[in-house]
DNA sequence: TATTTATGATACAAGTATGTCTCACATATG
DNA sequence: CATATGTGAGACATACTTGTATCATAAATA
């Protein structure tokens, strides 16, 4: 619901939960530890779904690439915290979380770059933002039947590396 | 007002333009009025600052460079309508003005494709999309500090064309 | 100077959201 | 069977927001 629209009320959520708001209060005292709540949910399952990725001993770009990959899907639910994330980013456990993840994957950027597969004259803080927006936009491809989800991930996996420019 | 905060109230919008509340209801009947009103001038001054662009004669990849170095300074304005949109889409006006701006976005990427600039392979809708996405990213990281301007323009141009790869 | 106009402050009504509370009821457990 | 637990429905207080209306005042105009 609130990925959705993200100004739904505890009463939009409880219906569509089909609890009664009451209940809803039952689990979550209140509206912001709520989102909160869902916001460490999205931490988590990112967490869970990229383990593979350095479990499987990826570095660099073919680490990003299996990352972008993964993420497609959650896409959506990050992309309910961009509206959302003042609530979350008071909480000390979230904030740490995030930020872990964020240097995890400046990590592979820096790996990306020395293994020359990213010009090193980039700064990691551009890489990472512009594949954090590509990825919502490929989202809001998939989501408007413009994209299938690997279509998507391959869109900016393309776009990325190589950008829109003819093929070399 | 509302593009730090799309969900601030009129109260908040009238303290911070320094005027009464009620004098800000004289000038925009409800709130709506506002969000559309701002929505009209976002599109009237992106048609402004492009003019220049069409004056030129550019086309293709010089054009589309020239519209993102123009546009992201406009970034701001243009972000608000994000989270806002659906009050100002409704209205028949916007639309057409939008729909406008979009089809000579999307001419300009045919053009591109027509020059070899661009590789036809790319969906136009993709390559509109990566587009605002990074501009949108690449605003974020100006409000960061981590851009100037000038820098953001030329990171989109250079993300977008020809990725984050190292130099051919 | 007299008058019109725009403004700020404020009160007001109606609607909505949050958070708390109570009560009746169903279900699971002892 | 008796009891404990969780739920749904709803009342309730509080606060906030929208949109309207009123009134006194400052500034521009005639």
């Amino acid at each position: 619901m609130l990925a959705r629209n993200p100004a739904a009320s505890m009463t939009d959520v409880a219906n569509l939960a089909g609890v009664g708001r009451a209940t809803l209060y039952r689990h979550f005292p209140s509206r912001t530890a709520l989102v909160r709540e869902l916001a460490r949910e999205c931490l988590r399952r990112t967490d869970a779904d990229l383990a593979p990725v350095a479990d499987a001993g990826l570095r660099g770009r073919r680490a990003l690439e299996a990352v972008i990959q993964l993420i497609m899907p959650l896409a959506r639910q990050f992309h309910f915290l961009l509206s959302l994330w003042s609530y979350a980013e008071d909480d000390e456990d979230i904030r740490a979380i995030y930020d872990r993840q964020l240097t995890q994957l400046v990590t592979l950027v820096e790996e990306a770059k020395a293994e020359g597969s990213i010009d090193a004259a980039v700064p990691a803080a551009w890489v990472v933002s512009s594949l954090d927006a590509q990825v919502a936009a490929a989202w809001w491809m998939v989501g408007n039947g413009l994209f299938t989800d690997s279509e998507a991930a391959e869109a900016v996996i393309r776009s990325l590396f190589d950008g829109i420019g003819p093929r070399a």
